[in-house]
DNA sequence: CTCAGAATGAGTGTAGCG
DNA sequence: CGCTACACTCATTCTGAG
């Protein structure tokens, strides 16, 4: 959904922050403290709050010589107690996450003059070892020593740092050493052998999974130990598979898949959620995000079962999923129906019937013509091997057909029809086509979006207060808005301005009664805010957010970092800020 | 400066086949 | 099962023209 994501990187972590904390105390303290929701559940299990600091000094040093830091370690068993080793360690992982993701600390390239924090939510922690912050910024590319120095200070060990810049090289920034730091430590949780860490630990930290897949888990588990005798690698042990027909909990036309599901207890709301990314995101990406969002099973879409293009998506919501209902009128499902003035150009031997995924680039003229030369040497059917370069062509570029021997790539309007959007949706605000294309191809599918919110709209008929994050065009305004959900109160965070430009020129032309207030970062929603705001009009009903994926998708060669890269880590955001949400909703109730 | 064109593969999943 | 071939992917960066 985010149009441009670049810019928000991550200046605004301070660890020597010691003002802001009224917040973040909240938050910390309150709520869940950012563990993934169902590491609060077996902290929950642990009665033995310890609210004396850290006796057990063995203990705090079995974590140090892990290569957490000892205030962070400190604070850990404070928050989960003593008893509990293996929910100390889940949470320190995730604070190493979130620590070196992007939010999380400092961007040495980035001004200095934007260090005053925002808030972070891990101010908290701004204690720790208070020498460091200056220091790290002042480090030249080049010098090895005080990187290693920089990275011991915060908490790292040796080894660790050693061994990442030796692989990052060293010219390496602080925030790349941290993020291979952290990406290797995160491996250490995904990885279902964790050949490093204490035996003890291991059972537990497999806890990641989803209710109805414990008895699969138990025979994965016993098949892992039977291939590992074997002298196997199988590390799948906790992937996600992606469903075949990719249609989720079910699309209109499509036979019944699921009637029914549990959620689990944390999940459930007030307020509804519903998060979107890539579904081929790189291993583990998914296990992830849906341990953070309440142990949710992802709802795997191809937007291929609703419009003439494919998307292949995943969903992570807590709406019910029955008695859903399409989009009215429904969308032409195949190319033909949706362009129909391609059809007569069409050569019987290329048997598309639906588009690829719509991305943020588009086929050159040059290509055009390139391939219409390729084919003007031949009457009738071109030989096998032009057939086949035309069609790879095509298939890549989305290419259609326009003319004889003519193809062509989509038009930003027919874009915004395959999409859902009305049409003209990103034209005017001095919006380029680039930038069009690209806005577009970051969005939302809004029919197959309306379908899962569609469930919505007999339980608000007075309409409802949405929380919008990373918006984009507004996708997801325009889907409850074409299923005549009335939007009383929308707070979106979208980081493009013309993005933003988009959602406002919709908002007043669609003559929208309710009240729209954008956003440009996500870091500014503090816990401030957020209740300030929702104390005004009475929380939200939902929050939507399709979180950068620039750092997941296949099509980016250079920084497919997986959810520690510098824009999709923002899915921490989205996280904190619906965890943050649901603890002012729980809290007013 | 903006804009469009071109070059830049790897990771993942799957169908087919012995 | 294991192998192989194949299809597909919400992109980034550089360059040159205007």
């Amino acid at each position: 959904m985010n149009g441009d994501a670049s810019g928000v990187g991550g200046e605004n972590f301070d660890w020597n922050t010691d003002d802001e904390l009224e917040v973040n105390d909240f938050s910390l303290s309150s709520c869940s403290s950012l563990t993934p929701p169902n590491g609060e559940a077996v902290v929950g299990c642990g009665e033995a709050r310890s609210t004396a600091g850290c006796s057990n000094s063995k203990l705090i040093d079995h974590f140090i010589g892990m290569g957490f830091s000892k205030k962070m370690v400190s604070k850990a068993i404070q928050e989960n107690g003593e008893e509990n080793t293996d929910s100390i360690l889940e949470t320190l992982l995730t604070y190493s996450a979130i620590e070196s993701s992007p939010r999380g600390q400092h961007d040495v390239d980035s001004d200095n003059s934007s260090l005053d924090s925002g808030g972070s939510f891990l101010d908290d922690f701004s204690d720790i070892d208070s020498s460091s912050d200056t220091e790290e910024i002042m480090i030249p590319e080049s010098d090895v020593d005080g990187k290693l120095l920089s990275l011991v200070k915060m908490g790292y060990t040796v080894d660790e740092a050693s061994i990442a810049i030796e692989r990052c090289g060293q010219n390496s920034s602080l925030v790349e050493l941290t993020d291979f730091i952290c990406a290797a430590q995160m491996a250490k949780v995904a990885d279902a052998h964790f050949p490093e860490l204490p035996l003890e630990v291991k059972p537990k930290l497999k806890h990641c999974d989803f209710s109805k897949h414990k008895k699969r888990k138990l025979s994965d588990y016993a098949m892992w130990k039977k291939k590992r005798r074997n002298g196997v690698h199988d590390d799948d042990d906790e992937t996600i598979h992606l469903p075949n027909p990719m249609t989720g909990f079910g699309a209109p036309g499509e036979p019944c898949q699921t009637i029914s599901r549990t959620l689990p207890e944390a999940a459930v709301g007030p307020p509804f959620f519903y998060y979107e990314n890539v579904a081929l995101a790189p291993k583990g990406v998914w296990t992830t995000i849906s341990r953070f969002l309440y142990d949710v099973e992802p709802e795997f879409v191809d937007s291929k079962y609703f419009c003439a293009a494919a998307r292949k998506r995943g969903y992570v919501h807590n709406l019910p999923i029955e008695n859903r209902f399409p989009l009215l009128p429904l969308p032409p499902r195949t190319i033909h129906e949706a362009l129909p003035l391609t059809r007569k150009w069409w050569p019987s031997w290329d048997q598309r019937t639906k588009l690829n995924c719509i991305q943020t680039c588009i086929g050159s003229a040059k290509l055009t013509e390139r391939i219409r030369k390729a084919l003007e040497d031949y009457d009738g059917e071109p030989p096998l091997r032009v057939q086949k370069y035309v069609l790879d062509e095509c298939r890549k570029w989305n290419l259609v057909w326009v003319g004889r021997n003519k193809v062509a790539p989509l038009e930003p309007d027919e874009v915004e029809m395959l999409l859902g959007f009305p049409r003209n949706h990103t034209r005017g605000g001095g919006i380029s086509r680039t930038d069009r294309y690209k806005s577009l191809g970051n969005s939302f599918q809004v029919d197959t979006v309306a379908y899962h919110l569609s469930v919505l709209k007999d339980m608000f008929p007075g309409g409802i207060n949405l929380l919008s994050l990373f918006s984009g065009i507004g996708g997801a305004e325009v889907a409850l808005h074409r299923l005549g959900i009335r939007l009383k109160n929308v707070v979106s965070v979208e980081i493009s301005e013309v993005n933003r430009n988009i959602l406002r020129c919709w908002w007043e032309q669609t003559n929208q009664r309710g009240n729209l207030i954008d956003l440009a970062d996500v870091q500014q929603l503090n816990g401030d805010r957020l209740e300030q705001m929702m104390s005004s009009f009475g929380g939200f009903d939902l929050v939507v957010g399709g979180s950068p994926c620039n750092n997941l998708a296949g099509s980016n060669r250079h920084h497919r970092d997986g959810l520690e890269g510098k824009e999709s880590a923002l899915f921490y955001d989205y996280f904190r800020i619906l965890d943050l949400v649901k603890c002012i909703m729980t809290k007013a109730q």
